[in-house]
DNA sequence: TATGAATGAGGGTTCATTCAT
DNA sequence: AATGAATGAACCCTCATTCAT
């Protein structure tokens, strides 16, 4: 439960340097944000993240594992308060209007991550674990609703992967165009999926 | 056919280093790319830069400018040579395939330019025009398919939005997961999209 | 007695900075002086100008400040040693002599900065406190000397202005040609204003 | 009578150009000055600049050598017209109010070269027989005055000094001290001089 | 004579990083 | 754990000057 850091056992200073980087690196980009713009935001000494962190990179690191995190408990958080498998994808494509910030965070850091050089192993699999995850978490609802007799019977992997990678297309154009209407946008996504689940939404669902 | 770069009337000079930035731009960030990179790819001494744009954000504008302008040739030559609207639709999402790159090339630097602090009417109205330009087309072709009687009866707007926003997804997509599969992403979604404009996909189409 | 800078509370390095740079100032102008010329007269690394002062302009304020204050303290040290007014006249003129270097740097750097084109409402204070104070000083001897019967019954103001108009033209000439003379100049002054005021320098006076 | 440029014999050209570069050198100084700036001031292609001097320091030679012979001519000009003696000094005074522009020009000029590294023996002394040459007319005048006994006997190259290295402070503080009163500043001295000279200014004499 | 294009050198400034305390 | 001071490398941009035409 612990999160660790590359550098360091994890302290609350360390975290806390963790997130206020991630707010900047989503914000603008890796190299726009400046270590003292960090140390700022924190509160604290520049040189100092250098007792956290070995290097920028490092940080990055850590602000991308902390962004993965968060995303993860969001997951799991919601899956575990509910059994209906509607609610729960339902829930998720909501999620996706109620977190934006956090969600459109990783997407931007991660997108970053994939235009810098240097490539990391464990970053790559954190990302990688994320998407993964949230395809699984959304194949098996899916799945299970087809068991249920609740969904028609489709390719559960096929529209995990859809719904999911429209949800990345609404994120980054609603930060690309900033008269996007995200609402709409994942109404229409729901209405597509539901529609081809041939399931209809209740109001008893929420 | 002569297309003019934003600074200066188009030379060949000046065009070439539009193409050099906007290919540094879209793989790297606008911070991280150095004019010194941009000049080494162009060839030329960094300081001639100077000569043919007033700063390097001048010469990030005339990129964009680049990129959306070869984007609109695509879709014009896309829907000069067709009148079947079915194709015009299909077409385009292939393009989205063969032409992964440079339609890439122009939501990173989009994604880019938005999260920037600065903000140039010139370039919020290209990225504007490019997806209003890329909604209009589709849109038409769906309402003249429904008029023909060829496709079901769809709210055309709301479906072409779809589309763009499902493909900028897609585009996203591929590049934070590098074993993302492009091609089959684009099947799912022309196989939705003709599944429910009721339209079946002939051999002879293509 | 402890000074100020601008830009950060008085410490060692930051006046050091400042009396380096009057020094180039001074001698070359403004746009001819770089960062590294002042650097490595102070003796250390470029970068660490920025961490004193904020631009190569804000440094440029200091230097007229420190310039401005240099002068000012002789000024009082005249003044307060001294009761009579002639003697105190017959000191400031003689300064100019002895100080030369410092006074000349006063004035050619207020040169250079009423033709630069950026205009500070700091510095513009600084040098018309100067030139007031001077006034002032000058004026008030004058009339002190002859209130006491000491000097005959002239304009104190303008007398005051006659005398340090000259000693500028003084300056600026011992520049201009180095073959000027300045201490003859500076008698030929203190003869005249002498002569006007009806007074006759003793030897014990010095 | 034909002046001559250091690189070539005077054409229209090149003597334009010294004008132009002149009244530039003498608002900001050499270093603020570029071969640009005077180019479109001159409305000419700045490589162009490169055909009648051979750098940009010539031309700033030529520019002095335009500002000394300038002054020259007022001189001639002034000295032709009169013989009294004492109209001369006084329009001498009053020129330097009607033409504050170009005397202040070389005064600045003059001050500019002497901070930069470079000394070049023709410059040097077109600017030494500049000062010269008004010590003498002043000096002559003065002498003469005194032979035809209506100035009183005073030390006529003394006084010349005077009156010249205190019209320099003049000019030199009214660009200083933006609201310097020139008028009166030249009024007090032409007082003082003529006391001195125990002359009365009469009407009639100008 | 005249110009557009090109370049090397250098200037101000920023920034990640380190060091001494 | 914390900070002020220091630095080297690099970046954007300017400019005098040259070259080909």
């Amino acid at each position: 439960m612990a999160r660790e850091t590359l550098s360091k056992i994890a302290s609350n200073r360390s975290e806390e340097l963790a997130v206020a980087a991630l707010d900047l690196f989503a914000e603008k980009n890796f190299a726009s944000v400046t270590i003292k713009d960090i140390a700022k935001v924190a509160g604290i000494n520049a040189a100092l993240i250098y007792y956290y962190y070995k290097s920028k990179e490092d940080l990055f690191c850590a602000a991308i594992g902390f962004a993965v995190n968060q995303a993860f408990e969001k997951f799991r958080d919601l899956q575990a308060r509910h059994e209906n498998p509607a609610i729960i994808i339902d829930n998720w494509l909501n999620n996706h209007v109620k977190l934006h910030a956090p969600i459109y965070k990783f997407i931007k850091v991660s997108l970053d991550y994939s235009s810098s050089e240097t490539k990391i192993a464990l970053i790559d699999n954190q990302i990688r674990a994320f998407y993964d995850e949230e395809k699984r978490i959304l194949s098996d609802c899916i799945s299970r609703g087809i068991e249920d007799g609740m969904f028609a019977d489709v390719n559960a992997g096929a529209l995990a992967l859809f719904i999911s990678t429209h949800l990345d297309g609404i994120m980054v154009r609603s930060v690309i165009l900033n008269d996007f209407n995200l609402n709409q946008a994942v109404d229409e996504l729901r209405l597509k999926v539901f529609l081809e689940l041939k399931y209809r939404i209740k109001a008893s669902d929420r």
